[in-house]
RNA sequence: GGGCGGUUAGCUCAGCGGUAGAGCACUACGUUGACAUCGUAGGGGUCACUGGUUCGAUCCCAGUACCGCCCACCA
């Protein structure tokens, strides 16, 4: 016998074991369908929250779907080094450790030994929270980007290199020496989409350049119509800055060519303050003359609008600063130190301080303005991004852009929503070069060497690369292997082939890739999405997967991103610990609407938690009944005999076509909506009332049945629900089923129920409809004027047509039951006295002279008979309109008249019911 | 500056050219042998605003106002 309650705690990692004892996530064998998705990798070192538990969710409903649907499954989990964000977690460690060890004194090996480390010690933490959501991955198969480190043929870092050199071979890799967004923390060069750019509060200084020998000019402001406002002699220009420090490496002073009123000094040089060097003043399309005093001040090396300006008129560039955004010396051209000695080792913020002293000191200091300005931070340092000019390695994105974009715009892929696309085409069609190099010690390295000269050689071993330089060189020559490692999305983007064995040509390749979806947040669509699309279709020669479901991001209830310093966080395993997996899982299955993010609210979670509490009970309810021999191949749903077991079972052919359906579209919540409502508002609510008198009843073929038919129903609302609640359906599986010898297998991989379009009946639809309606019309009666819920009354059925007295008759048991009436007949008169309701072309008659509210009564009907006219007028203008009559489609006028007919017959009979009732009153 | 979403019941959200829905919360009643993590009944919405298309608009179109997100080099 069940208990009462299904206890998640104990059950659910019980079961979770069973599955994997039994390989049940393994893909089956045979030549059946496959279905493949990759799982996005969650970082080695990361704890799942509830964006995870959202991704992985949704990835295991369809995984568990078709796998019952007899696919051949593959979700191929594992996770991700994530180069930088765990690299820092190590540093932080060090620094928290409070000894003087950091990254540095310890070196290089020993760094990236200390962080397999802490991968190995934590890394398995994600996984196992993952496995308490119930995620059904192959483990057997878990993969690691950076691979294992212990094995002389790491296969991953076989993919990486492979992939790097045969990009280099295409001429899609290179080196070169441009602008990047450095990140000073951590002293690496990071990708565009690594940069997040914030507003801030800052400063907008405005300083004096003075012309070269004190010549001057005439300043003249006009206004649109040319008058002039303003006008005065000046011996220098004005520009503003919200970076004075990086003043000291100007090349040149921009106006745009349309400006007048620089126009008498362009090609004047102007002194640089402090650094005291002559710049020329130039034009230059991109200053905007409306902006500031519409004068730049260009620093190529510092700026990537400078950069442009510098590059296009052959400015010259000087590097302000090292690797830790602190002041460096620079020569010019000439040799000349172009930083002023007192700035040298100043870190940036401080010569900015000094920098604006400094030029107030001079008297050229014109206003300090306060202002919020756009400010470029590292994503995951927090620091200010400097712009620096160094060389790395890029990929040619664009090239690599032009066939993804393709894939997508002949449907090859598709996103779901649709409108995803967009997102994506509008990155992939301004893709700029992507700059893969890292300046980190945890990731890939990069299969480059180089000769004394600084030449390099691009191979799989550092043995190849020697041979290429012997060619080269004519001799042999000692090589040094690149410093640097790779962007943690360069090894990503291979996930889905890698994972799989490429560069090797696997059985797992040819059957799982492409995969056939891929579930993920839109957060990702630029970094990892775009990515594994252009490496997959170049690799592989196909796209990666077909469909790409991007789901909401999970925010609080208030829909505030969750982080932690806001303190807002959801802990998806506090919940799977209070309510059990199998609630969380759900309400995020419902909550997955294709919307943009998704508030959760705990009340969800414990809602859906109840939910399961009733399907458990329910299953109670059965196996007290010894609904509990279910033996499929014995029973045939089709060959039922009582109108309501061929009811239920065109019920639950219906809510499982839904199921699919919307599975099939990816509408998890009107997936999870249906089986839900089927479970609780049908079977529990009223299928198993209604078979209530069977089971108490005499034994016979219809009690038979209905155990049968209970079993039955109950037995597909297992397997429907089980992708989403797979815990407890599992559970009730193995409890209720009677496991021969030949039924050993469990819920997980049972086949998903098949229906006959023969399993629906209209006819018992029909009959069981009425009954509910009458039901619940009494039941709304009463309760509307105050009769004890105790007190059994009689009813009567005045009029209506046969089938109504036909079914009055043959369901008067259940009627009386569920009604709680003392009895119900039929009668060609209204009892005198009676509360009346209508159904239909019927009169129900209630009759309480013991307990009749005469208030209540007048109140009730008097408000029925209102809204029905209201109805009847709404109806009316319609049929008066002829351009509705004429112009709307048929069947919508013959409704109206149906409904005005049904409206006017009711009207009248609550109208006679108020008369009378005014008449007994009295 | 571009782009994309959102605005529906107290809250969190579905829906959608033809009588506005769910969960939670709320009210009343209820110890009917599955279930109080429950049952029965009920209250509550001019579907942001303004125009347009249409016989008919919460739904389609345009605009407005708020809110949110993404992208972008205004020094």
């Amino acid at each position: 016998m069940l208990d009462n309650h299904f206890d998640p705690k104990v059950a659910e990692p019980r079961i979770y074991n069973e599955w994997e004892r039994s390989d049940a996530f393994k893909p089956r064998e045979g030549d059946a369908e496959t279905f493949s998705i990759v799982i996005p990798p969650p970082n080695v070192t990361g704890v799942l929250h509830m964006g995870h538990a959202l991704n992985n969710t949704l990835q295991d409903v369809l995984c568990r779907f078709e796998r019952m649907r007899g696919k051949r499954v593959l979700w191929q989990p594992g996770t991700d080094h994530a180069g930088i964000a765990t690299q820092m977690v190590v540093e932080r460690q060090l620094a928290d450790a409070g000894g003087n060890e950091d990254r540095r004194s310890l070196g290089r090996d020993a760094f990236v030994d200390r962080v397999w480390r802490w991968k190995e010690e934590s890394g398995g933490a994600i996984i196992n929270q993952l496995k308490r959501l119930g995620a059904s991955c192959d483990w057997s198969r878990e993969r690691f980007t950076l691979g294992d480190r212990n094995d002389p043929d790491n296969q991953m870092a076989a993919a990486v290199r492979k992939a790097f050199i045969d990009l280099y071979k295409d001429g899609l890799i290179y080196r070169d020496k441009r602008l990047v967004n450095w990140d000073p923390q951590f002293q690496t060069a990071i990708s565009d989409l690594e940069v997040e750019n914030r507003e801030i509060d800052g400063h907008f200084w405005h300083f004096k350049y003075p012309i070269a020998g004190g010549e001057t000019y005439t300043y003249v402001e006009r206004d649109e119509d040319g008058n002039v406002l303003f006008e005065e002699e000046r011996d220098y220009i004005s520009i503003a800055t919200t970076r004075p420090e990086t003043m000291l490496g100007d090349g040149a002073v921009a106006v745009h060519p349309s400006d007048e009123r620089y126009a008498p000094i362009v090609g004047k040089m102007v002194r640089l303050p402090l650094a005291d060097r002559l710049i020329p003043i130039i034009t230059d399309e991109y200053p905007d003359p409306d902006f500031g005093s519409g004068a730049v001040k260009i620093t190529g090396a510092h700026d990537f609008n400078d950069y442009a300006v510098a590059k296009r008129n052959d400015l010259p560039m000087y590097p302000l600063m090292d690797e830790r955004a602190r002041m460096i010396q620079s020569p010019d051209k000439d040799g000349n130190p172009v930083m002023p000695e007192k700035y040298v080792g100043m870190d940036r913020f401080d010569a900015r301080k000094a920098v604006v002293q400094d030029i107030g000191a001079q008297g050229l200091m014109i206003e300090v303005e306060d202002k919020k300005i756009q400010q470029p931070f590292g994503d995951r340092s927090g620091v200010v991004i400097e712009p620096m000019l160094t060389d790395q390695w890029y990929v040619d994105a664009e090239t690599l852009a032009q066939p993804a974009i393709k894939a997508v715009e002949t449907g090859d892929v598709k996103f779901v929503p649709d409108n995803w696309s967009k997102t994506y085409f509008e990155w992939m069609r301004n893709i700029e070069p992507w700059c893969i190099s890292r300046q980190l010690w945890w990731g890939h390295r990069i299969p480059a060497w180089y000769g004394p000269d600084g030449k390099f050689f691009v191979a799989e071993t550092k043995g190849h690369a020697i041979d290429q330089a012997k060619e080269h060189y004519g001799e042999h020559v000692e090589l040094t292997q690149d410093e640097d490692v790779l962007d943690t999305w360069f090894s990503s983007g291979l996930w889905p082939f890698s994972t799989m064995g490429w560069p090797d040509e696997t059985a797992e390749l040819k059957d799982f890739y492409p995969t056939s979806t891929l579930v993920t947040g839109f957060d990702i669509i630029f970094f990892w999405v775009a990515r594994m699309m252009m490496q997959g279709i170049h690799f592989m020669g196909e796209p990666p997967f077909k469909e790409v479901y991007v789901h909401a991001l999970v925010r609080d209830e208030k829909g505030a991103k969750m982080s932690k310093s806001k303190g807002n966080v959801i802990d998806p395993l506090k919940l799977v610990d209070e309510y059990g997996a199998d609630a969380l899982r759900f309400t995020l299955a419902a909550m997955a609407a294709q919307g943009r993010d998704i508030k959760l609210a705990e009340s969800r979670v414990a809602g859906y938690r109840n939910f399961g509490t009733k399907l458990w009970n329910a299953a109670r309810f059965c196996q007290m009944n010894e609904c509990t021999l279910w033996e499929p191949d014995a029973f045939d749903p089709l060959n039922v005999d009582l109108t309501v077991n061929r009811w239920i079972v065109s019920e639950t052919a219906k809510t499982a076509d839904t199921v699919v359906r919307e599975l099939e579209a990816y509408r998890f919540n009107d997936a999870a909506g249906a089986i839900y409502r089927f479970t609780w508002n049908v079977f529990c609510d009223w299928y198993l009332e209604l078979i209530k008198p069977v089971l108490n009843g005499e034994d016979g073929a219809a009690k038979d049945e209905t155990r049968k038919t209970a079993a039955w129903a109950l037995n597909q609302i297992l397997h429907v629900l089980h992708p989403f609640m797979p815990f407890v359906t599992e559970e009730l599986w193995g409890e209720l089923s009677e496991f021969g010898p030949e039924r050993q297998n469990m819920l997980v991989v049972d086949a998903w129920p098949e229906f006959d379009a023969a399993a629906r009946a209209p006819d018992a639809e029909a009959e069981i409809d009425w009954v509910i309606r009458l039901v619940t019309e009494i039941r709304s009666v009463r309760s509307d004027i105050n009769v004890p819920a105790g007190a059994k009354v009689p009813m009567t059925l005045v009029g209506g047509d046969d089938e109504a007295k036909a079914r009055l008759e043959r369901y008067s048991d259940l009627i009386e039951r569920l009604a709680r009436l003392e009895s119900c007949s039929i009668a060609s008169e209204i009892p005198a006295g009676a509360v009346q309701a209508v159904l239909d072309d019927a009169t129900i008659a209630l009759t309480l002279t013991n307990v009749i509210d005469f208030e209540a009564e007048r109140a009730r009907l008097e408000k029925e008979i209102a809204k029905l006219n209201d109805d009847i007028t709404k109806i009316d203008k319609k049929l008066s309109n002829e351009q509705f009559v004429s112009k709307a489609p048929e069947h919508v006028v013959a409704e109206q008249h149906e409904r005005r007919t049904d409206a006017v017959g009711a009207r009248s009979k609550l109208s006679d019911a108020l008369t009378t009732l005014a008449s007994i009153g009295e």
